[in-house]
DNA sequence: CGCGCAATTGAGTTATATCAAATACGGTGG
DNA sequence: CCACCGTATTTGATATAACTCAATTGCGCG
């Protein structure tokens, strides 16, 4: 875990509306006049695979915007095997329930190298009294959250094994940016699905052997996508 | 569908100000000031069980919140059967993503007779602009969307059934404001679980036999609270 | 009273979990 | 570079939970 600090307030701003993606973090539509709000030092941060970006039931001073790599987030829950609700990728918010004084609803873990950028509080609070444009980003953040929820529920949680480990390899695909991803481990796959560890196990060995699934030397995974949405497009 | 109309601005101010569950609902911190925003009626439109309160895929001008009674959302999607991703109650919001014209992700049917605040999507940006309490008042609603969305997944959507339905069953008694709820039927409360009606109805059938579940002449069910907490305790 | 729909029940099938073993893999120290 | 270790993955045999299909019962309503 590195830690980049930019310490004076222009070359956030600097850094901030030069930031190359920009269009898809939180501070998407913010303007000069916003950035000038801004007194708090954004931090960047670097981890690396498994990680951990902060635990369940803490308190916290931060939210996070994920510059690049993938973030696993686990939640457990008293009477139950711990459960991966959802994965988040470039551009997404991080710890937002840490917002109002609430602890975190879910231990985040990074599944590959990630970049992120580490937000206080109050820079949240401080523009969201002054920055409609903030606001709205919120907004759009919340519905961009929920429709993942939704398809958890609807195409992760549910359905023949097959299907849900097609559909969670096209997701993960999907949120490396074009870049392929590493593969989580078997058991990580079984706490995003609900199943076990061997069910996941048969299930991609019989992908690789159909070459629907490629698995590199170093743990990259390359898919076979047309292949695999094929699958359970009925 | 009865709607009551209230045309005169200061009426709505009234309305709201004195709303009895204003502090369940999205105006709750609301101050005299931020009412005299409000330039648009805001209706109140009560629905009866099974009624469509919205269609998935559409454009809508207005976001409702629930004043009494609950709603399932249902989401289709190609290749799948539908299924139930949420319940909503008492101070839900309804159709928040139909803001930034944006289509609605699931079609609404009340699961009895409801009571809904209609608000047009003009209220909320004008608001938005100018309240720094609507917005936390919207930060604070998806954080709780969000809870609502991680139990889905870890309680309602993963184990073995006769602790899902009980978790469920549960779920609907503590979201009905202490009255005892309507019983959905067996293929809506499989649509939430993502299994069978006859494993739906194989499992309630045994706990009315245990009397953990007593359904009443009108339909309407009781529960043995402790018995079906214990069940999946462990 | 009987129609139609929802709920229940049962028998047989299938998918997934469970348990146990074997194999592959990555890293470490010699 | 190789041998060894611990961990992750794969594989197989069996048990079990849930699904499927079919029949029956119960219930509200005209």
């Amino acid at each position: 875990m590195h830690k980049i600090q930019i310490k004076q307030a222009w070359t956030e701003v600097e850094r901030c509306q030069h930031c190359a993606i920009r269009h898809l973090v939180l501070f998407s539509d913010l303007q000069r006049k916003d950035f000038e709000l801004i007194h708090k030092p954004i931090d960047e941060i670097e981890y690396k695979l498994g990680d951990v970006i902060y635990k369940q039931n803490e308190t916290m001073q931060f939210v996070y915007t994920i510059r690049s790599g993938l973030v696993k987030l686990v939640q457990s829950l008293p009477g139950g095997r711990p459960r991966i609700v959802r994965i988040l990728g470039q551009g997404d918010l991080l710890g937002i329930e840490s917002l109002n004084n609430q602890q975190t609803k879910h231990m985040a873990i990074s599944l590959d190298k990630v970049d992120l950028c580490r937000i206080p509080h109050s820079v949240i609070t401080s523009l969201q009294y002054n920055s409609p444009r903030l606001h709205k980003s919120l907004i759009v953040r919340w519905q961009k959250t929920l429709a993942m929820a939704d398809f958890w529920i609807t195409q992760i949680s549910s359905g023949k094994i097959k299907c849900r480990v097609a559909r969670l390899l096209l997701l993960l695909d999907k949120k490396s940016e074009g870049e392929n991803f590493l593969m989580p481990t078997r058991e990580d796959i079984g706490l995003m699905l609900g199943i076990t560890t061997e069910s996941v196990s048969k299930t991609t060995a019989e992908f690789k052997r159909q070459q629907w699934l490629m698995i590199s030397k170093d743990n990259r995974a390359t898919l076979d996508v047309k292949a695999l949405e094929q699958l359970c497009s009925d």
